[in-house]
Formats: structure tokens, sequence, C-alpha cells
DNA sequence: TTGTTGTAGTTAACGCGTTAATTACATGTG
DNA sequence: CACATGTAATTAACGCGTTAACTACAACAA
């Protein structure tokens, strides 16, 4: 069955969806000079710890040109270190660097604010529910 | 409290869902030289009827400059027309030709299989509490 | 060893996202 | 009317999304 509106459109819900909230972060970003995508690309790094590019692309939803246009930038403003993978002339690995978990801690505060007021309007209970039916969306089409 | 992890950070999770599901959708776009955006404008038109710009922009999820240029490329291919406004020479008007609903029309079939596939693989009910909970987050934030 | 196939990253081209600045027109105030 | 302020749309600049083509290296087979 089609969607008869497109409020009731799955791919414009989303879109829409994930505008609403990355309004709230955008400021801070923006304060700080890091694009979003740079800062997924600082936040899986931070959390996975040196990773392949390839993988790296994957777990922040980059596409492979993207990060490296996106490595370029960080690697400028050593946030983070690129490497050639041992073994493997073809594989890069990246490492996050003493300023780009600086940077990370640095924000920790505000983001907190931001989510925990969005926590907050939304509800705590349906936020979970949400992200439940993402995940679930997620690896059911993937 | 912010999210432990990017697989439960919302607008990660927003991010990547709206990726595997617009991957079903991007080959027919393709196939029929058209982008995602311009697709959501026609369908806008196509629902709306004839409207204003910023309506659209708004309706559409798409910033006032993309716009401009998605205008561009659809009036010249003759999917839309764009008059001035009658009492208001800075409001434009636009609406949908001929072309443009038969577009909409051929690739209506085509949208319903992967609809169904999508409703299919993720369950009626569910698809419905996710659209819900979109819908009440952006209708909360913004 | 040499040639083929496969894989990881990069480059290129083009359209959109985003913000800021600008143009064109409308509205309100003196 | 003249001027300031406000609003709709466009333009500009720069980074990302997307696909396709390309380079570099690895793996594998004859």
């Amino acid at each position: 069955m089609l969607p008869e509106n497109t409020r009731r459109s799955l791919p414009m819900a989303l879109l829409h969806a994930r505008e609403v909230v990355m309004a709230r972060f955008r400021p801070m970003l923006a304060a700080h000079d890091v694009t979003e995508q740079q800062w997924r690309v600082l936040r899986v790094l931070s959390e996975a710890g040196p990773v392949e590019a390839t993988e790296l692309a994957d777990r922040a939803s980059v596409l492979p040109p993207s990060l490296t246009r996106i490595i370029k930038a960080l690697e400028g403003r050593k946030f983070i270190t690129r490497n050639k993978a041992e073994g493997d002339g073809r594989r890069v690995i990246l490492t996050i660097a003493p300023a780009g978990s600086a940077l990370i801690d640095a924000l920790s505060p505000e983001r907190r604010v931001i989510y925990d007021d969005i926590e907050k309007r939304f509800g705590h209970e349906r936020l979970e529910q949400l992200l439940d039916l993402l995940e679930a969306l997620i690896d059911g089409e993937s």
C-alpha cells in the first residue's frame, strides 16, 4: 500500500525527523567548526579505537569518497592520524589524536544538555521504543 | 544521558534508517533521471496542488536555495510550471505539469511493490508505530 | 614469474545541504 | 511621497552524497 500523503511516507518522515533533531545539535558543532560528518567520524573513532577506513565509513554512515575528504580535514587539524596498515599497503588505519579526544570531551556537557532536553520532551519510554524500531528497521533492511 | 554508543544515537539511527530505506527506492528514481529531492518536490506538488515556493520547500523538506535549483531542473523538463503570484511580485507559484503527473503515475506500481516489501518485512503494526513516533517527534521538536 | 582477478582508497563530476549575502518587491512610518 | 524595515527568492561559497572511473596493492592461477 502506498502512503496516502507525504507525512506518512517513511523516507520523508525519517528525513524530517532527523532534520528537527539535528537542528538542536548544529549550532554546537558550528561553534567548534566541525561538520556533522566530521563529528560522526570522530565519535566512531573515539568509541571504536583504531580502525580501518572501510569499517569507519560503514560505522559512521559516510561513503568512501566523503571519508577521504573528511580524513584530510581532520588530519589537517590534528584531530586524527592516518597510517597504512602493516602487511597490506592498501588499507588505511585511522586513530583519534589527543586534540580529537579533547574536542569530544569539550562537547560532552553541551551534548548531554541537548540530549536530555529531547528525551524530556519526547519521553524516555518513547525514545527507547523509537530507537528499538529504528534498529530493527536497519537490521532488517540492510 | 548521553547515548552510550553510536547505534543508540538518535541522529545516527535516523540517518542510517533513512539510508537503508532509500537504498530500495534509489534505483527506481535513477532509472527515470530524477533525484530524491526532485521526486519529493514533485510528490508534494502532486498532492498539494499549486503552492508557493516557501510552503513547497517546507513540505518537501528542502531548503530554499536547493528548491531554486530543483525548480530550474524540473521546469526545464516541463515537469512543473513556475509563475509569479498576482498581487505580490515576490512570491512564486509552482504547479505540476502533465509530464510531472505522468511520471508520478508511471512510478506508482514500482513504488507500491517496494513499499509493500518493506511493510511485509518490517511488519504493518511496527511500521505504523514507527510512523506515529516519528510524527510525534517532528511535531514535538519543530 | 607473469597475467588475471579482486579489493581498498582515491579522484572526478554533478547535485544537494547549509549559511550568509544579495536582489526584488511589499509594507509601514514620517 | 520618501525612507526604513520586512519578506520571498536567488546567488554564492564550501562541504557532503552519490555514482562511476581510476590507481595501487594483494591474491591467485597458469
